[in-house]
DNA sequence: CCGCGGGCCTGAGAGC
DNA sequence: TGCTCTCAGGCCCGCG
């Protein structure tokens, strides 16, 4: 499922029924995730209250009391759902689309509130550590991952500099999280259709050649650059505010679609007209580093 | 160090 | 209807 947009939706759901509330009883239903589950996992969340929750690219980190930090991540198949106090009486009033699935509710947080956080992954991608707070820095999670793409410490100079020295291709360098984080495969083809930048282009070509000529930390930032750090920006907080993606796995933690994917321009649209005025292009689709990518041929150069 | 391809899982949808 | 095959929003790991 989950891109960044999706999971600040979810940080976004589950906020207001964690941050202040304690963990009462942690249950984790099954020994693994993507990876076992440590030893200590439950005892370490039980009785906890969580002071913050976060997130870090496409991870969410829930702040506990105890001064550790408990990293989740969706993989490509997780998600969270609350279930109230009062739902609970009346079961079925705010039914879940994917609640008959049962057999993939992997972990249940019970708050002090009475709310339950049910964490639902069918392909098991996902997981959950915790972490120290600490040793946060450290964390090889987290360690190698670049910058937020909403965040201020990224834009057209700084994309350019990570881009000079790639010999890969615009596409692989956005997916890439060590170059941005929190982009994936979906998004990534959206900023690019914006930006009207052909995924085939070569990454360092977001930098001059006199700015790559200047050595390591080489790269003045193109006007491309600086178009598809506008574009990143765009499609991401408009997915932000639509609620993310829906396409086969994402809920919002009420059970309800995000509505984005309605605002795809390219992504799942192969076949279909070009949207850029004028274009008359026809979106198409191949395979590059073993992911589908979508594009207008005609008007991403 | 970098870039690429395989693999991890299950479920949905297409085609026969 | 049911089988088989392909594909899916992510990321770690091992290889060259």
């Amino acid at each position: 499922m989950p891109e960044l947009p999706e999971v600040e939706t979810v940080r976004r759901g589950l906020q207001p029924v964690m941050e202040g509330a304690r963990i009462v009883k942690a249950e984790a239903r099954r020994k693994d995730l993507r990876f076992p589950f440590q030893k200590d996992f439950v005892a370490r969340l039980d009785g906890q209250t969580v002071t913050g929750l976060g997130r870090r690219a496409k991870y969410l980190l829930a702040d506990l009391a105890s001064g550790d930090v408990l990293l989740m991540h969706l993989g490509m198949s997780g998600s969270f759902r609350v279930i109230n106090h009062e739902d609970k009486k009346t079961p079925g009033k705010f039914h879940h689309p994917r609640s008959e699935d049962r057999a993939h509710d992997h972990v249940v947080f019970h708050m002090s509130s009475g709310a339950a956080v049910v964490f639902n992954d069918p392909r098991r991608f996902g997981y959950m550590k915790i972490i120290a707070r600490k040793a946060l820095e450290e964390e090889p999670l987290l360690r190698g991952l670049g910058p937020e793409p909403l965040g201020s410490e990224f834009d057209a100079a700084m994309l350019a500099r990570s881009c000079a020295n790639r010999k890969t291709s615009l596409k692989a360098a956005l997916l890439d999280q060590r170059v941005v984080a929190g982009l994936g495969n979906i998004y990534v083809c959206e900023a690019l259709y914006r930006a009207h930048l052909s995924p085939l282009r070569l990454a360092a070509t977001l930098a001059t050649k006199a700015g790559q000529r200047k050595g390591v930390a080489g790269g003045e930032p193109t006007d491309h650059a600086r178009r598809l750090v506008t574009a990143i920006h765009a499609v991401l907080n408009q997915a932000i505010k639509a609620g993310g993606s829906s396409l086969r796995d994402h809920r919002q933690t009420t059970g309800e679609l995000g509505y984005f994917q309605h605002s795809f321009q390219v992504y799942d649209r192969e076949g279909e007209k070009c949207q850029t005025a004028g274009c008359g292009g026809i979106v198409k689709r191949f395979t590059q580093n073993g992911r589908s990518t979508f594009w207008c041929p005609k008007c991403q150069k």
